[in-house]
DNA sequence: GGACCCATGTAAATAGTTACATGATTGC
DNA sequence: GCAATCATGTAACTATTTACATGGGTCC
């Protein structure tokens, strides 16, 4: 369960509440797992009483009080264990795609829609990613070393969109160019 | 829930049995959605019950009986209705690099080993997806269109896998660079 | 004789989402 | 007054995986 080792990780350099973990996993912003705050409130409990994690309540005024969790020493043997596990090549599990590779049932012209719709939507992704100072934080790591690791991390996640849109562009235009020559348009005669 | 429209979508041109769908489905090859046999039975029968298919027994004599399924009226309305589904850009969820954006926690040597590991599992995946047939049956596709759009789908798989690798290659050799410059080895001097 | 393909299923566990529930504080 | 942020949780449902279960046929 990658859930775990994912909280775990963010927990080594320093302690988080269920909250913080929960904003960090959203969806949004460059982070390769997504999880909803029910699961990380779920996953922390299982993970408190596995004793890889122990938590300490801090008490706020203006705020309501908020537990905080940090990484054990049997939590740390267990992260660095996995940071070394060989990961498979996972098959890829791609909703777009898979609806994609059954587009040639439609019409051309839905197909055309449908690739320009997504289009669309991936270069929204991708400028929203970018003008949401996607980079920023690198300027505060002060290791070279950290910094090109996180660099490399951010670059992947905005080249798959790249690639993607690459590939749909590249593919719409030469779905284009032979819809037009395979079926020539029938000029309109007048009735009379 | 995807399964049920990907097995949808497999039903729409011939029948098929639970058995040949799972092989379908297996997550070798290029099927942009995997799943076991028991999430394929379990899925045919909550289909069939909510009459989007529909099943026959095969009587056969050297091997057991078998169910094919069709796709029912209320199906095809269903399966086209999906099929013309704006599928939202989803973020991306990937053990691999959830566990390269942590990496920088581990030596040199370390990160080193993770992605020269990485390296060869990707291109063993390439090689076995180039040599086992992958384009062998566009040939068979008679209509233009179809195969355009059939070649397009395998080539975004296969093109993932090959952006994954470039980026891993290009992203060791800066690491490797930077961890030469910065920290120069200790010539080994002779004791006497 | 053993492994592998054909063929279909159930049971149980784990992973993930959606809806429900509460309650104080801050900003418009 | 209404929405948003902070903060934590439960209940119920849906999706997916792993293990269990059976049994004939073919190939080496």
């Amino acid at each position: 369960m990658s859930i775990k080792h994912a909280i775990m990780s963010c927990l080594y350099k320093k302690p988080f509440s269920g909250y913080d973990l929960s904003k960090m996993f959203d969806g949004t912003g460059n982070f390769y797992w997504a999880a909803t705050h029910t699961q990380i409130y779920r996953t922390l409990s299982e993970l408190d009483s596995n004793g890889m994690i122990k938590s300490q309540t801090i008490e706020q005024e203006q705020s309501p009080n908020k537990k905080i969790y940090f990484l054990t020493k049997e939590g740390q043997t267990e992260l660095f264990k996995w940071l070394n596990t060989e990961m498979e090549v996972e098959p890829i599990r791609d909703k777009f795609q898979l609806q994609f590779s059954f587009q040639y049932y439609l019409s051309d012209q839905e197909i055309i829609n449908n690739m320009e719709t997504r289009i669309k939507k991936l270069e929204d992704r991708l400028s929203s990613l970018r003008s949401s100072g996607y980079y920023k934080d690198l300027k505060n790591v002060s290791s070279e070393k950290e910094r090109l690791l996180k660099y490399l991390s951010l670059e992947y996640g905005v080249g798959i969109y790249e690639y993607e849109l690459q590939w749909l562009k590249k593919g719409l235009s030469r779905f284009k160019e032979l819809v037009e020559n395979s079926a020539p348009k029938e000029v309109e005669k007048p009735i009379f």
